[in-house]
RNA sequence: CGGGACAUAGCGCAGUUUGGUAGCGCACCUGCCUUGGGAGCAGGGGGUCGCAGGUUCGAAUCCUGCUGUCCCGACCA
């Protein structure tokens, strides 16, 4: 390709409106355009970037024998009322009708699209396992969009749905899966972690894994262990209960503490270190209130406590109604002698009480006396206060002993950019896809779904791979290969030396653009490290005399010689080795 | 959805306080010149100042409403 006709326009500033670096830089290189908040326009340099993503993914796919297909993105409302997402979903679905006023979506993942097709064109366990798999645009109506490509409303996904005749049969697929993400990550040039993680709203029945891209601006907190294999999202990683020493219980006694409310603030005015403190939060679920009590110096993982609770909604309780259960100002809460239930605005309220697993284990500890101003010490598990529940309910931090080997954990920023699930019957039972077993008795299937956002990871690996030039594509998905730059565009001994290199490369089967422009030779440097080209070979009068040129590798930001006739044949090979590298 | 900010040429911005009919840099077009890290000179094209009302002789500027965009939070297969 040629750059004077190579619609790649860069742009000297940074646009306002981009804030992470991935956003800046596909701007400023002049690989997307947005069209309207979280919905963007690919140009060449971004469309072949995702061709080169998806091509991987594609390969991948089909040898582990997925079998590619393309679903409708716009669904009838049926299956989505059928599977009970139709309501579930919210304003996060993409909801329209056509001229007779029917409901469609837009789909934002399509369980019950390809559910719906297996159910009636699937029914012998001959022909389980079965792994269909699309790539394609989805749709979800993000309350916020942000971070260009990071967070969109219409993305690019690959998501691979998988038909088993047991919970074995899943687990085969569902390994098969694991090892090919690993693949593809790693042929991309990523740096990535599979980490375990909550399967949140989606539920299912076994585990679930998220390929994590390790980048500062990742969204996701990740811990994870270097001494074995442990990682997991902080959302479902095991907090392990560290057990201090058990002392001769005391008296208990309330002391007053008048407006002293934070753990910090009663360390310095008691004397005493957090870790002897019993922190209580009070949230209103569905099913009622329920009283967290985590220690003094660690923190609630609020989604460990949903789970646990099994609820759908989980917020903080309102001031109004903490005073009202505990008879105090907020602040000064605690399990003593805490009401069972309470009466909210004429409605009778039961309160649950849920003990991390450290907390019963605290000896003379200091917690919130239910009274303003007032804060218990000498407080003892069985004998002051008995927790309807006692489970790991606090956030892993950094530092603590890992779960599995008690090395200390490290942690991490991710990307999330792959998700392995085990969904199990969920939405064959829901949608009626059963098959005959052998002894042609019916049941259902079980499913588990795998999806990989490909626009994502065309972002990712910008977080991942650049400098303050621009853009370093790992040479699997670069858009091109190699930039081949003539200082002078009007030497013509240099241009022709160029043009030579550019078609030796094109029939090496190198992927070379000719920057043909006429422009000043800063003006193509910059543009080719903005654009992020993994190899740049420049035809200057300095090195022209000698018959060769320089070799400029972007990765390593090293400059070489070559001899003009060997250089394709050199870089020819430099890629290849690359490209193998990877896979 | 709560809080905050912004909206003037493709991009970055000034002009708004104090109303007088729009400007700078980059980009783009023509010519000259130049060619090793975003050159220089000369000429040129491009904007109903987000939209709709209102005040005024006159509105980018003041008032009201709306829309869009970004950030923080909440939320999120």
């Amino acid at each position: 390709m040629k750059a004077s006709q190579l619609l790649s326009p860069t742009l000297r500033e940074t646009p306002a409106e981009a804030e992470v670096i991935s956003h800046q830089l596909l701007l400023r290189a002049g690989f997307i355009r947005k069209s309207a908040a979280g919905v963007y326009t690919y140009l060449p340099l971004a469309q072949r970037v995702l061709k080169k993503i998806s091509d991987i993914v594609r390969q991948e796919m089909d040898r582990e024998d997925g079998q590619e297909i393309t679903l409708p993105i716009i669904q009838p409302a049926e299956l989505w009322q059928e599977s009970g997402r139709w309501n579930v979903y919210g304003d996060e679905l993409f909801r329209l009708k056509d001229r007779h006023g029917r409901d469609f979506a837009l789909g934002p993942t399509h369980e019950e699209i390809i559910t719906d097709i297996v159910r009636g064109e699937v029914h012998s366990y001959k022909q389980l396992p079965l792994l269909l798999y699309q790539i394609a645009n989805k749709y979800r109506d993000e309350r916020r969009p942000r971070f260009g490509l990071m967070r969109g409303r219409e993305f690019i996904m690959k998501d691979l749905y998988s038909f088993d005749r047991d919970e074995e049969g899943l687990a085969v697929s569902y390994k098969k899966m694991y090892d090919a993400y690993s693949r593809i990550f790693t042929r991309c040039g990523l740096k990535f972690r599979p980490v375990e993680a909550d399967a949140g709203a989606i539920g299912g029945t076994g585990g679930t894994h998220e390929f994590m891209v390790i980048a500062d601006s990742g969204e996701a907190d990740i811990v994870y262990c270097d001494a074995c294999d442990y990682a997991a999202n902080v959302e479902k990683a095991e907090a392990k209960a560290s057990i201090g020493a058990k002392e001769t219980a005391l008296e208990l006694e309330d002391v007053s503490t008048p407006a002293v409310k934070t753990i910090d603030e009663l360390a310095s005015f008691l004397g005493v270190s957090p870790e002897k403190m019993i922190k209580t939060l009070v949230y209103r679920t569905e099913k009622g209130l329920v009283a967290a009590l985590v220690r003094g110096d660690r923190q609630l993982n609020e989604i460990k406590l949903q789970n646990l609770v099994d609820t759908v909604q989980l917020h903080l309780a309102d001031d109004e109604t903490v005073r009202l259960l505990t008879g105090a100002a907020v602040g000064f809460a605690g399990p003593v002698y805490l009401p069972k239930s309470v009466c909210v605005q004429g409605e009778e309220i039961t309160v649950k009480i849920i003990a991390d697993e450290e907390v019963i284990h605290i000896s003379n500890a200091v917690t919130g006396a239910n009274k303003t101003d007032f804060h218990f010490r000498n407080v003892n598990h069985g004998r002051d206060f008995t927790p309807d529940q006692v489970a790991d309910i606090r956030l892993a931090e950094p530092g603590e002993p890992c779960p599995r080997c008690d090395a200390a954990l490290k942690s991490a920023r991710g990307i999330e950019v792959g998700q392995v699930f085990k969904l199990g019957t969920k939405y064959s039972k829901a949608l009626g896809a059963n098959f005959l077993d052998e002894n042609g008795k019916s049941r259902e299937m079980v499913m588990g779904c795998y999806g990989i956002g490909v626009s994502r990871t065309m972002a990712a690996a910008v977080e991942q791979n650049y400098d303050e030039n621009g853009i370093i594509w790992p040479v699997s998905i670069a858009p091109y290969h190699v930039v081949v730059v003539p200082v002078s565009s009007k030497d013509e001994e240099q241009v022709k030396a160029a043009e030579k290199i550019y078609q030796e490369l094109k029939d090496l089967g190198v992927e070379a653009v000719l920057d043909d422009r006429n422009e000043r030779p800063g003006v193509k440097f910059k543009d080719a490290d903005l654009i992020g080209y993994p190899v740049r070979i420049t035809i200057g009068p300095k090195t022209l005399a000698e018959n060769k040129v320089e070799v400029f590798v972007r990765q390593q930001g090293q400059t070489t010689l070559e001899a003009i006739d060997s250089v394709a044949q050199g870089v020819a090979g430099l890629i290849n080795q690359e490209v193998a590298c990877l896979s």
